[in-house]
DNA sequence: TCGATTTGTCTAATAGAATAGACAACTATT
DNA sequence: AATAGTTGTCTATTCTATTAGACAAATCGA
């Protein structure tokens, strides 16, 4: 993509065209292993300054996206989003099997608290009651892909915590409770800034993109048992629905 | 949301508070009518400096999401996000019935080209077949709340450019050619930064972030009938499945 | 081995981002 | 009418972003 130029609009040239390069290759138009333009072309394509492309070029190296070999190029090394299947059937580990060749969660802290009106709707309680919170991180292939933060009814699932961190699929955490199904109601998505703390947990670059959904998950017999509210990178994740 | 002072980050500082603020706005945490917080208290809330905080007021008093009144304060103006849902069947101005006084589409522009890769496969088409491309803009309340392209096989629909431009809705032009009935095959969902064109076209400020949406839409016998890359602004929009 | 191409490093100059302080103009309350 | 609190405007200073030019260091093919 070509990006003009865009004097003081608050965002740095340099990361407007970071951002630009990355969406070349995360979208796909340049794999794994290809060579990019000469500093020089990328200059001239985007309107900038070697120096401010170098800096551009600099960001993507330190994220592990590119590198630069002297005297030869500069050349892509990550791969491409993966992608999460959403749908009434949704399970986040079996959704990206084959996309990546290790998955892993952790479990970074949890507490019991009140349930704000918004949690208590979406898990059909009162205002107050008292739930289960939880907070995670996935990383797949060394990529961390999601941060994830999950409510559920205290007395539902009172030691959830300590199973999630032992057995790390929530899907496996529900089977435990003799929860042997469950479906997705709803999925909101919508999509902001990572703040600083997402962007250290997930490894980001300041100003980086995060898709934000909410989801509710229900049992066989449409009761809620979840509420989540998970952030991808979007230069790292896609959802298909 | 409280944003920490994120030097060198390449995003200026007015801007992410600017961010943060709008996020309030959008998300719900601020009201319409609702007075925010003084300029003094807002500087120290971000750790910044008044003229850094006045300067990102200026800008959602630019976009209309604020107004400031001297002696008084400064006010929210505008209303939270759109809800766009999305499903087996889903309408885009049916979703949005009730959410908005006027909606209204525009075709900005239209033309006959062949295939890419992408598009033949996501139509059925062999690569390089006869394609109509329109581009869209849609309009809620005075607001810009998506820009569209839509692919269609040029054999099928040869005239959709002048019956979409002369109905606006999809869903009409199809039933003008006798598909009663259509229904999503795939939502592909990520998100990015708008370019230059998109955020002079959909009224945005420099660095927005969109929501994008792949879709393609299948007739009742499940021939695909449309592609359609919808950018939404993520401050004004969100999806839900 | 030579020459062209490409990335790496250095210095310097100019425009924008952010801070700091002071005071004017306006509003609402007492 | 007086006062406290709020937004509006001005000047000045420091740090970052961007541009510009020059040359070194590494790679590759003729």
């Amino acid at each position: 993509m070509t990006v003009s130029k865009d004097v003081s609009g608050g965002v740095a040239l340099w990361r407007q065209i970071a951002d630009a390069i990355r969406l070349d290759i995360v979208g796909g138009k340049l794999a794994s292993g290809d060579r990019l333009a000469t500093e020089a072309v990328l200059a001239e394509r985007f309107s900038a300054n070697r120096h401010t492309v170098r800096r551009a070029l600099a960001v993507l190296a330190e994220e592990g996206v590119v590198g630069a070999e002297q005297g030869r190029g500069t050349f892509v090394r990550s791969a491409r989003r993966l992608s999460y299947p959403i749908g009434r059937r949704t399970r986040f580990r079996e959704g990206l099997r084959g996309q990546a060749d290790s998955l892993t969660s952790y479990s970074l802290s949890d507490r019991i608290e009140n349930a704000t009106a918004t949690i208590a709707a979406a898990l059909g309680l009162k205002p107050g009651a008292k739930v289960v919170r939880t907070e995670g991180l996935s990383i797949a292939d060394g990529r961390p892909i999601s941060r994830s933060t999950t409510w559920l009814s205290y007395r539902l699932f009172p030691d959830f915590a300590e199973r999630i961190a032992r057995l790390q699929s929530t899907t496996e955490v529900f089977a435990s409770y003799g929860i042997v199904d469950y479906a997705r109601a709803s999925t909101r998505i919508s999509a902001r800034h990572a703040d600083v703390e997402e962007t250290k947990l997930l490894g980001l670059s300041p100003g980086a993109i995060l898709l934000v959904s909410e989801a509710v998950d229900v049992d066989s017999s449409g009761i809620p048992i979840s509420y989540a509210l998970s952030r991808f990178p979007a230069e790292r994740m896609e959802l298909v629905v």
